[in-house]
DNA sequence: CTTAGGATCGCCT
DNA sequence: GGCGATCCTAAGC
């Protein structure tokens, strides 16, 4: 039987309870990341989600079991990490947006040629190039290495606003931060 | 501070 | 053929 409770969050909830749990998470890949800062949530009945139209061959890690890496290459470029939630087949997941980074900075200015560590993780393509994420992990356990996941502190705030870079269900505020951090793409308002 | 454009790949219509 | 769950740089106000 597959793991689907880490670091403290049941990942058979939905999107957007998982979105707001994971705010703090640790998440290292490979022994380098830090703690997330920023999630978004897309669920199956989601116009701006992957998963809307139905299981593709590029999505369909989303539809497979919760607990694993959704990773889908951005615009031609960047690669994106989602963790997928709820039951397997149902086809939802949160993508994580930012970290702040607290372990490997060194690797990651390597592989970002970036200066400030605020810049390091504070997006979800400069994520995945600062930790290392490519399609080699798309369907892997986060349960397992090269991922590990330490809980989140008690107590922390986490402010809600609209998600972002998509052009539908603009109005659904599924985008999660850190209340205060400047390790978060963008402010929240 | 806001807007614009290019890079570049794979999906969907 | 069009258009992204992006990022970076540059220019305009």
């Amino acid at each position: 039987m597959a793991i689907s409770t880490i670091a403290g969050i049941d990942f058979t909830a939905p999107a957007e309870t998982v979105a707001r749990q994971l705010i703090g998470v640790t998440v290292l890949v490979d022994g380098v990341g830090g703690r997330i800062v920023e999630t978004e949530a897309y669920d199956r009945e989601d116009p701006a989600s992957h998963a809307f139209s139905g299981p593709t061959e590029r999505n369909a890690s989303m539809f497979g079991p919760p607990a694993h890496a959704y990773v889908y290459r951005s615009y031609g470029i960047h690669w994106c990490l989602n963790f997928v939630c709820r039951e397997a087949g149902h086809g939802a997941g949160v993508l994580i947006r930012a970290l702040e980074p607290t372990v490997g900075l060194d690797t990651m200015r390597v592989r970002r040629d970036a200066d400030g560590e605020w810049l390091l993780c504070s997006g979800p393509g400069k994520l995945c190039q600062a930790l290392g994420v490519t399609r080699a992990l798309n369907g892997q356990p986060i349960s397992l290495p090269p991922f590990e996941l330490a809980p989140a502190p008690p107590g922390l705030e986490v402010v809600t606003g609209p998600r972002i870079g998509i052009s539908k269900a603009m109005d659904v505020p599924w985008r999660f931060g850190l209340a205060g951090s400047r390790f978060v793409s963008r402010p929240f308002r």
